[in-house]
DNA sequence: CGCGAACTTGATGAAGATCAACGACAGTGG
DNA sequence: CCACTGTCGTTGATCTTCATCAAGTTCGCG
């Protein structure tokens, strides 16, 4: 691990296009990062364990990283997939002092870790702080539970449909789409097994769907779509 | 439907309970309490539709609200049952304008109704209101991926082992849980069908638990942590 | 008592997990 | 330049789990 108190620029840009940080008056982002340590982790690192006391929450500013529980049996199943600007172990500001999941670096990244005394304080005295941490755990809350009504409402070809939708420029016609990570953690996002995205794959292969590598093609998008109605 | 200006003394009681309400100064919760109509519904009233332009945000003070989304072919899946105490729809005081779900009645049940834009200006001017609402929020994210993980990690067994340990005053020898609902709505809360919730009974049926009505009664509150374990 | 809703049970099918084998590919070291 | 190796991904076979459909059965309530 290795911890830099002077930021790169390339991080500090990362880290002010962040939905917390880019919604802060300039001084509030001051202070909290006066509470930040940013670290840059190699690929399978432990950030750290369920159970575990919280001392901090984190935000991403490259790579990327798997939130993720484990069976009594030692089965893991994926939470989270985060990447570049979502932010993990947020909910511990109120409330509980425990991580409730393991965190893990799926590849070698980059992270901002933030003090939760230090930014709980600051949330109480700075309105704008608070504005922030509340958008942001809205918005989270709203995806989670996309998550839930995904895994309870999707078979395994409509959640790769919907995830390729999702991360698609196009409305209609042609389009590509490159995976930002292994398609493993694809797979683990999706709640699924690997086998079973790579079944996934091949069947949208008769709605022209081509994968390649970390290409995907689509032939049309409206197809896709449709695939969803089905 | 029928909406009170009027507080019954039972709702009002109910409302102080509320995680929501009762973190919030006499001051605040006076201010809140203006933006507020409490209704009593019928069973399986609409609430609101998935997609509707969001008014409102919600707390329950009695009875129990469902929150679901529909497949295209029309099956729901239920993402929440909300009971006494619990807010929904909070999460677009921040964010979105929409509604994401449908929420209907499950049984007649008593609603408190937020207007949204009240609230939103009272928690950027009233530190307890917005510090209320990060908890509320932090805890309602937490609660999610729990069922995020509960959905990935269990089967249906374990899942109602899960649900029946969390309801269960004691921590070893025998005990005794009442549903507070229909085992149709335990079911949609677990992510099953009902007919799955009938079954995982059975089967926990072999290891000392009995259901009758909405009792059930655990021979030996061990034993069924060690479903969980299998 | 009788009616309807909720629940249970059985039979069947679909979806996906798991296990195993294989192919593709990159990096390594000769 | 080429085997060697380990990781990742695909494919096939099988098994588990659960949804669905179809009867029954019980329960609550008028």
């Amino acid at each position: 691990m290795n911890t830099n108190l002077k930021l790169s620029s390339r991080d500090h840009a990362m880290l002010m296009k962040t939905p917390f940080m880019s919604n802060l008056s300039s001084a509030s982002a001051a202070r909290v990062m006066a509470a930040m340590t940013v670290s840059s982790l190699p690929a399978r690192h432990l950030i750290f364990r369920d159970g575990e006391t919280a001392s901090s929450f984190f935000c991403v500013l490259g790579g990327y990283v798997r939130l993720y529980r484990l069976n009594r049996e030692g089965r893991e199943a994926d939470l989270r997939i985060c990447g570049p600007g979502d932010t993990f172990a947020e909910c511990l500001l109120f409330g509980d002092r425990r991580y409730r999941y393991h965190a893990q670096t799926a590849e070698s990244a980059t992270v901002a870790a933030f003090d939760l005394k230090a930014v709980r304080a600051l949330a109480e005295q700075e309105r704008d702080v608070a504005a922030a941490l509340l958008t942001m755990l809205s918005q989270h809350l709203l995806t989670t539970l996309d998550c839930v009504a995904n895994d309870r409402l999707h078979t395994a070809p409509q959640r790769v449909a919907n995830y390729i939708l999702a991360h698609c420029p196009v409305d209609g016609g042609p389009a590509a789409v490159r995976l930002p990570f292994q398609k493993s953690l694809l797979a683990g996002q999706l709640g699924l097994a690997p086998e079973a995205l790579s079944r996934a794959f091949s069947k949208l292969r008769e709605i022209g769907v081509t994968v390649r590598g970390r290409i995907i093609q689509v032939g049309d998008v409206q197809a896709l779509r449709d695939v969803l109605r089905t």
